[in-house]
DNA sequence: CTGAAAGCGCTTACAG
DNA sequence: CTGAAAGCGCTTACAG
């Protein structure tokens, strides 16, 4: 516990639940059944409590809710990231969106935080010790043990994004295979016959499924699923691989590019090296970022809806908060092409 | 409080401070010290409890601890958006990446909340009912009261991005205006002697200090400056400021875009219109995002370092928790040129 | 340096 | 439908 911040403690100010009590002229246990909706108040109990927590404007002490109830009333978002540069793509942006609109109005509070490889058990500790009531993964890498631990140790979670080798864990994801599968056909249905791609990592799902889904596309049209090469989400790697392909099969007239941010890269290589997009080289990314619009050529992209993403997992995580029976273990969001300039 | 969401709940398993104490064979009073990192411990008791900590994997229970120390070691981040677009751009995503690094290891959490106009009252109650003991505002507008009203209430605040009309609330900035003033100096440096802008939002002080940044650099080269136009921050409002300034003045030279996400909707309508970027039109961006370097032409752009902006705002926050005095009522961050092909 | 006891502000059976 | 009382798991003076 070292290291602590030290913060100065005093008793806050505000009306206590007493007070509204004996306001409205009833005990502290109505006041509870009104503030927490229950069934089995009088009309005119339940009216006087409002007016008098309106009145004094009371706000419950969640410290003390949560002690006596032992429910949280807050979920966690933790993002699994070594560097944490995820904080700063459009995808965690759209989840945490889609998470808070979600959210909205429900009276549970989101609790952001990052896993530091190093202190996996503190976050473990932390997150089963009663802070929150379950909790949202995002981004995890390869075989990630932190979903399975967790929910081994009763705490409700959803995933997003196909966790690897978890079939037990609840998550949602957006269907990263049609999406591949989607822009290698309409590749193929420009004519362009010698067609690469440039996949996201290969130790997250969504890079595995969107190959998989390009190489189902080249084998539909008896075309070979030769020219692959592995970027991560930068634009620099992007870049590499591009040029590495171009080594590899100067006559390569498409790409598939699995994430726009990596495109972006892939283009500069393309317009340094003289190929023209789309007529050269058509290019296909994945996402819909902002970067595919203001890309030169604009780009045309695989859509997925992060911000649904995030709204769903958060959907998922109350419903199982909630005890709803019925619940889907998993769910896949669909992916649209959207056509631009690049191909 | 309708509208709750239902969340079951069932005692959490783990051990108690009780269970601590009696294998450590001290007082929970004892063990509370310990975990508090108090003086006044012997050694011999601090090893013994620190022993049995690691050895039940005790954790312990927020929500007692916030109750009985009336501490709830946590602060808020307050966006305040209509829309919750800010939570997809790169500024929020810089700055949440500061307020974390600056988090890491001092057992603070991190509320994310977004404040909508309908229920400020709400989010004043929350923020002042003992669930956060500080908090950090961003992406404020106009002359908004909420800083002041926390401040009022007794809440340490401190805001991102100085708040126009608002002198007595502690704000960390980047120095936008010196980023302006380099910015105009930088064209007129290239011998541009037309030289105009496109200003950011007008009711944020972002937008109003990068604007008498411009000003004053022309008015150093006694240039007139005339030629304004603002936009939001979107590539489209982008477009449609510099395309007005081309139908004023289609005499221009140079161009201060005071974002590179405007700069980007700028640069496509000077390519639509024919002029060369530099050769015809330089063009200045501010934020040195990734959309400035992935720009056709890459972008020269001031830099702000909003990471940094993030940590200095949560440096500040914990600082006044802790009671530190000698702290800076506000601090700016400083801005530089980041030369590219644009100008 | 240490411990017993009170108390933080709620919720929850239990009894009515 | 309602209230009195116990209890959630800690921290904090207070006394030693």
């Amino acid at each position: 516990m070292s290291g602590m911040t030290e913060i100065d403690r005093h008793r806050r100010p505000g009306p206590r639940i007493e007070e509204v009590a004996r306001l409205a002229g009833v005990s502290k246990s109505t006041v509870s059944r009104v503030i927490n909706d229950e069934p089995y108040v009088s009309t005119k109990a339940r009216d006087a409590v409002h007016e008098a927590i309106s009145h004094l404007r009371y706000s419950p002490n969640q410290a003390a809710r949560t002690l006596a109830g032992s429910r949280a009333s807050a979920i966690a978002l933790v993002v699994s990231e070594q560097g944490s540069r995820v904080l700063g793509d459009p995808f965690f942006a759209g989840v945490l969106r889609g998470v808070h609109s979600e959210l909205a109005g429900r009276h549970v509070q989101l609790l952001l935080m990052l896993s530091q490889p190093q202190d996996h058990d503190d976050l473990v500790a932390y997150l089963t010790g009663g802070h929150v009531d379950g909790a949202l993964l995002v981004s995890l890498h390869g075989d990630d043990p932190l979903p399975r631990r967790l929910h081994e140790l009763g705490l409700p979670v959803v995933v997003g994004g196909r966790p690897l080798g978890e079939a037990s864990v609840p998550f949602v994801d957006s269907d990263n295979f049609t999406g591949g599968l989607e822009a290698a056909r309409h590749l193929v249905s420009l004519g362009r016959g010698r067609i690469a791609t440039v996949t996201g990592p290969r130790d997250m799902a969504a890079g595995q499924d969107r190959l998989s889904g390009w190489r189902r596309g080249l084998g539909e049209a008896q075309l070979p699923a030769d020219l692959v090469a592995e970027a991560d989400f930068t634009p620099e790697s992007g870049a590499s691989a591009m040029a590495a392909l171009l080594d590899r099969a100067p006559d390569l007239d498409a790409v598939f590019v699995a994430a726009d941010i990596i495109a972006v890269g892939a283009l500069q290589v393309l317009h340094a090296r003289g190929r023209r997009v789309p007529q050269d080289v058509a290019v296909v990314g994945f996402d819909d970022s902002l970067l595919a619009s203001t890309a030169t050529p604009p780009l045309t992209t695989v859509r997925q809806d992060v911000e649904q993403l995030g709204r769903t997992m958060t959907w998922r995580l109350l419903g199982a908060l909630a005890g709803e029976d019925g619940l889907p273990p998993s769910l896949l969001l669909p992916t649209s092409l959207v056509r631009r300039a690049s191909a």
